[in-house]
DNA sequence: GATTGATGTCAATGAGTGTTGACTTATCGC
DNA sequence: GCGATAAGTCAACACTCATTGACATCAATC
């Protein structure tokens, strides 16, 4: 018989994939206990219940190091790139559009948000110098990754294209710099 | 007894409260019948289905003349009022946000996203003179929605003062602007 | 080999959902 | 007043969902 950690990491797994690619809500633990080939009830033995499921899988949310956009361009750069080289539909979502995915879900898109904003606030802050247009440009990011990974706006979603990412700089750029007053 | 039209336009109101505050997916039939204090059945009666009953909440989306926003700065003055002036929670949501809101919902939320978009899409390229950028731009815009009016982001919440009102103004212009390449 | 505890199976529960059809009641035209 | 049509009521259906508890099965320990 399997052991009972083999159990948990597979369906954490295929939770953490199937959450982060059709929203909390769109997933049923049926779904998910299929997907990972074992019985339902399992779920509620491991992780006490759906929501204590989806909670095991934001912990890699937590796991990256903010100390690797120290300077504006670099924050620049990982924007442009995190959305230029963004994985095609059907895999799982960036951490930031995972908030728009729930945010309707009233308990589960805070509890994402909320990890994620704090996670990028400070650092964020620190670079662009104004709490509040730190703010802003958190929002951008969240409303870029809508456009592109769940509604598919024309132009948003080709934004491999060199002229595009050189648009794309220049909006971020702009919007880090201080205002001239 | 009531005239058929009164039930329908009560359904019709309160649907759009409900949805337009809480989301489609989280408010049932149900609860749009109680709050307009009629019985569940004439929902399928007066618009067939609960989709149907969205739909027609969607109507006044369509009512806003793009005309008003001609010129780049009543644009901006426009966006900047609209968020300023944002009503507090537990209200409605702004037609944007309502993108948001049911972004998850594969089937209601392309509904929302295509009318809005492609109702501000003509507008805004108009204006910004780049289609990519106003798709972008558009994107911001949807961001801010959400973190203003579901996320109550630290910041963008309190969009009312003068000095967050300038930086927000400063950004909105910037991003507007052309590049300078 | 028996006992114990971890692990997995199965069926059922109860709450919620949208939708349907038969029925009753009111309103209007004649 | 009568009949046709509109309007509203009620109960049920068929489904999905998360969760639960009783039962079975395995592995390790004594």
């Amino acid at each position: 018989m399997k052991k009972g950690q083999d159990t948990r990491d597979l369906l954490q797994t295929h939770a953490r994939r199937l959450f982060w690619s059709k929203g909390y809500s769109n997933v049923s633990v049926r779904e998910v206990a299929k997907a990972a080939g074992v019985d339902v009830a399992l779920i509620a033995r491991y992780f006490g219940s759906k929501l204590g499921l989806f909670e095991a899988t934001l912990d890699t949310l937590k796991k990256i190091d903010p100390d690797d956009f120290l300077t504006a361009d670099s924050l620049v750069d990982a924007f442009v790139e995190m959305f230029a080289n963004a994985p095609k539909e059907g895999t799982e979502a960036s951490p930031i559009s995972m908030i728009l995915l729930n945010a309707n879900d009233s308990e589960v898109g805070i509890i994402v948000a909320r990890i994620q904003y704090e996670y990028w606030q400070s650092g964020l802050e620190k670079i662009i110098g104004s709490k509040s247009q730190a703010a802003l440009f958190f929002a951008a990011m969240m409303g870029f990754s809508v456009g592109q990974k769940i509604l598919h706006l024309d132009g948003i979603a080709e934004l491999g294209s060199d002229e595009y990412r050189a648009q794309f700089r220049h909006m971020l750029t702009t919007a880090i710099a201080s205002p001239d007053f």
